[in-house]
DNA sequence: CGGTGTATTGATGGAGTTCAACCAGGGTGG
DNA sequence: CCACCCTGGTTGAACTCCATCAATACACCG
């Protein structure tokens, strides 16, 4: 099977991605791809997968955004992580009887599937992609380390903050050149459930932020006046990825 | 090098941790134990890697208790995680510029290194093991995932219930047939540390629970009264392995 | 025996929730 | 084309949970 498909430029985000730890080689991307069932579209507010299902494979975000979700005992909603495209969803539940999180489409999503055997088969035949996946996944590990400093040690204010400047630099890496200004589709309720807040004070501190002049709003267009101020207030540290990776697996020729 | 020191136990615990996915080889358990570096002691209290530092390896907790830990702008401390013996430290860290999470030893603690590059060449010497190692991580994840929810969208007493149940059940692992009491080495002010609290406050819901029968104290020993009581209250579930993992790559014979 | 770190309890205050009302935009169907 | 709703945003008021400040008690240790 060709591992590009027509519009390529999917594919070339989820590059971006892992470009960030220097260079799977092209014959490594190759066999990624392969592994890869065909793209599917996915209409907005559909689930995924519903948490609770077997896992019974993984999913490379192409294009759109998604959610994934817990729900708790008691009806509230936690979303973990907010997945932009590039990204590759539901494997933390790969170890689980019942997948952890539901994975909902945010936006139309385009998206591949890659089985767990087909997965599992890297690790013999691209060892050197298997640790960069590795890796990856204690980046992911790292971000959900930092958002629980940010959730539960800061203020509503500084949990905001770090949302925005997090999404942005996150968004800064598969569109670059993006400056201060970006669009996103989330709900106010739905950013409450990323940061542990309600929908009615996520709007309040939304307008402290404004009337600080450190964010400007117009709808779901949100443009980051003062980066350094929102930074320093959102108190975690910004992480930079290793630059000596020597000690990986030699990568395939 | 023979891989197991003379005190063998240490080395069982972690055999215990990684059984829980089904049997690396005893192969396998040799290439990853002569991997490591001899045994260390460290002192209560000692600092093993400091947040900031490059980070060089991994390390293999043999026995004692340590804490991972990240220190916010305003001198807030989040405790990121409560090592027991078995656990491999620092490997979020592993793709990293500078370390993420300080490992302090929170009892006398023993513990064996793991250089990056040795490390790296399981995914060569080893790919079922380094699958494992993977699905490990993954497995981390969804603890915090799970932590992220409970500091997100809970109340005080249902934090306090999440750790103890949660601690507990991980006891359960390399203590098989502990029952419901068991100590631990903790300060309430870094319990508070851990579940987003401050020492106070945990303090006032130690005696709610006690109140409420269904914990017990005397000094640093607890015992869970009413585990299911406990459980409903905590509102995360809890996730069991998958059985089947026949789509990780053969182990080695 | 003083000193330090931890546990405990009370009193007060504040950040965020909850409840409620109102508004704006955008489908949809008559 | 307009009445109708329905979702999401906005603002106010009351309340609650937890933080903060403070004081005491207790144990361990030089």
């Amino acid at each position: 099977m060709r591992a590009v498909p027509d519009d390529s430029s999917p594919l070339a985000f989820s590059q971006a991605r892992l470009a960030e730890f220097r260079s799977p080689s092209p014959a490594e991307l190759e066999i990624f791809s392969s592994l890869a069932g065909p793209v599917q579209q996915i209409a907005r507010n559909r689930t995924i997968r519903r948490e609770g299902d077997a896992p019974q494979s993984v999913y490379l975000l192409l294009d759109g955004w998604a959610l994934s979700s817990m729900t708790l005992a008691d009806g509230g909603r936690q979303i973990l992580k907010v997945h932009l495209p590039g990204d590759i969803l539901g494997t933390p539940s790969m170890a689980l009887d019942k997948a952890a999180e539901t994975l909902t489409a945010l936006t139309p999503v385009k998206l591949r599937s890659v089985s767990l055997s087909a997965f599992g088969s890297l690790f013999t035949r691209a060892p050197h992609m298997a640790a960069l996946m590795f890796l990856s996944v204690q980046q992911e590990r790292v971000m959900l380390m930092d958002r629980l400093c940010s959730i539960g040690r800061t203020s509503a204010e500084c949990r905001l903050a770090d949302f925005l400047v997090h999404l942005h630099s996150r968004l800064s890496v598969i569109q670059p050149g993006i400056g201060p200004r970006f669009e996103h589709p989330l709900t106010q309720e739905q950013i409450g459930d990323v940061i542990g807040l309600t929908a009615v004070h996520v709007n309040r501190v939304f307008r402290t932020l404004e009337d600080k002049k450190l964010i400007l709003r117009d709808g779901h267009m949100i443009e980051l006046l003062d980066m350094p101020a929102l930074r320093k207030l959102s108190g975690v540290p910004s992480r930079t990825l290793a630059q000596d990776l020597s000690w990986l697996p030699k990568p395939l020729p």
